[in-house]
DNA sequence: TAGGTTTCCGGAAACGTTTCCAGATCTCTT
DNA sequence: AAGAGATCTGGAAACGTTTCCGGAAACCTA
């Protein structure tokens, strides 16, 4: 009826009784029921909703989390937003995303103006960290919880995986299937993902050949992959099996692979990582090795809710192991259909 | 230095100004050179940084938009979300992400909720409209940008696709080709898309067996396109084209054939709609008919952005014309390699 | 030099809410 | 029945900012 929105002095007013009463009696403690019952049906009359703003003014709190990452489109970082949505939702916190942007620095500006209030907490994933990024973390007022790298020794909590024992065990699984010549087809090795990864396929003894793709996408995969094929043939025998990176790096994998004519898994076996609904739906289906992304994503979020209720128990560290999920590209008896829903729609 | 955040106030003591001289020196105008100086020194030596909140209450804005679609997961959306956060943040605007949930009810609610003054705007997708829905969105005096159905005729800004055509551009494209058998895989038709699609197939006179997956997904695809093409053979002559409403559809129908044995784009020639990631890294890669999810996406942030600046200039629609995208999946001449980087990192 | 105009500054109000504090009313126990 | 205690209410302050308004000073013009 009223076209402006109707305030909580309007209601008191209407209602009859002072403004503080009128607080307590819609929100918190304190209030008789036939208080309670009056300001509800004077609220209700004016149509109220209370101001988020004045709220957060007072009360010292936004109830709204940023999740800050460097490519708002990445399928990986989809599903922790996702994961960190659902756990934030139903406990009234709203999640504001943002965008790290490429360098560093620029992550680094990012965390600086969470000064600015707008949120009670960031659930951070980090390309990269400097050491003026940390000291911004440290500095920070408004709690930051970092996916990506172990910063427990610097007082952050910090949620992350073990991609290096990731990629250990895919090797492991290939050396299972008696594959025997394993190449290693990485992403860039100035990330943080990029060096972990291969110190896994360093750390169980591997000794095929290695490439990095330029970045973690298929179309420089596939530049990648191909000169990794080439160097497996010039060493002597041709691989039977390419570990990659990534789930992407995994499908340019395949494609170099049909491209010299073999079979995937019979003449090469691959394996992906991080178990992407690309990997799931893409033929072969990808042996992937889990990162548990959307466990993650809970793991941060529950963290961040209890530090913006204003836990102080301690700098938290959570680990979540890394799992393998076998499909047709190394196995080919493997399920082909377990496909989980994923697109309702397509407005 | 400081630990707890240091105040305007704080900045006009220690600049040894006033209150008001200090808002307008280090935002807006009238002061001397000679103020700005010395306020922006006081301010660097307290590491000062406004506070959004208490700015949000004085000016009635808060720099917020927010994105409401009802899962947050699907590609598409994010495609949407990604362009729109582009528009936005540049200048100024953070992104908040919201779900509608399933229902139109809990839509409605969630429109009823922006009354609570956390945003200055919502560019919103629902899955299906009612009129309670509509309603909603009318008596709401914060601006609302609606993604999917023409809505001009209720007052309200939108931006919209003819998916219809779109699939009439399948059909036809795949005439050209000399396909005469064409069928068609379609989603559930009691959502909006699904309902636009089905007419698009008939506009164009299409006589082919038409099937319904349960839903957008590959898994319920599979079963859907079996079922369409042994309706083709059962009718004499087997199909030698699909038309899906979907990408994942399509990629099912691709799996489907492939059990059959039967080739793509040979035997059967496949096309798909959104052109998703998906689709361009898919073998064979996918003819998908483009509706310009980020085309769309920027219209509607544009949009907010001149209502949020307070612009009346009455009920604006824009209608975003669907695009063919040939692929290997009906012509095997097609370039396989147009891969756009994606994913830039999996941490 | 006087008058008018522009430029700049400080005081104060306002945005909408929660919460502290003190006083008033009520309930229960002895 | 009186006092102690619990329960409830209203007044007022506070959160941090922008902006309106009046006045002082500086500037220009005649």
């Amino acid at each position: 009826m009223t076209s402006s929105r109707a305030t909580l002095i309007q209601v008191a007013e209407r209602a009859g009784v002072s403004l503080s009463s009128t607080s307590r009696a819609l929100h918190g403690g304190g209030a008789s029921a036939a208080m309670v019952e009056r300001v509800r049906a004077a609220a209700a009359e004016l149509g109220y909703s209370p101001d988020a703003i004045g709220r957060s003014l007072r009360m010292k709190r936004t109830f709204q989390v940023a999740f800050a990452v460097a490519d708002i489109g990445n399928p990986v970082y989809v599903e922790m937003m996702t994961a960190i949505h659902e756990v934030l939702a139903p406990r009234g916190y709203r999640v504001v995303v943002m965008s790290t942007g490429d360098t560093t620095t620029s992550t680094t500006e990012l965390v600086r103006s969470l000064s600015g209030g707008f949120v009670d907490g960031m659930i951070l994933v980090p390309l990269r960290t400097d050491d003026a990024l940390i000291e911004a973390l440290r500095e920070q007022e408004v709690p930051v919880v970092v996916m990506g790298r172990p910063l427990k020794e610097h007082g952050i909590d910090s949620v992350s995986t073990d991609s290096a024992d990731g990629i250990a065990r895919a090797v492991n699984h290939l050396r299972e299937l008696g594959r025997s010549r394993i190449g290693f087809l990485n992403g860039p090795l100035d990330t943080t993902p990029g060096q972990a990864r291969r110190r896994g396929f360093e750390a169980v003894g591997a000794q095929g050949p290695v490439e990095e793709a330029e970045n973690f996408t298929v179309a420089a995969g596939v530049v990648a992959a191909r000169r990794l094929l080439a160097a497996g043939e010039a060493e002597g025998r041709p691989l039977d099996a390419v570990v990659a990176a990534n789930d992407l790096l995994a499908i340019a994998a395949i494609r170099a692979a049909r491209e010299r004519g073999l079979t995937v898994p019979g003449d090469l076996a691959v394996t992906g990582m991080d178990d992407t609904e690309f990997g799931r739906v893409f033929q072969p289906s990808l042996t992937s090795v889990s990162l548990g992304s959307a466990e993650r994503g809970r793991a941060a979020a529950e963290i961040m809710l209890s530090l913006a209720e204003g836990s102080h128990e301690g700098t938290r560290q959570i680990e979540v192991g890394p799992e393998l999920v076998v499909r047709e590209s190394t196995d080919p008896t493997a399920l082909p259909d377990d496909i989980e829903p994923l697109s309702l729609d397509s407005p």
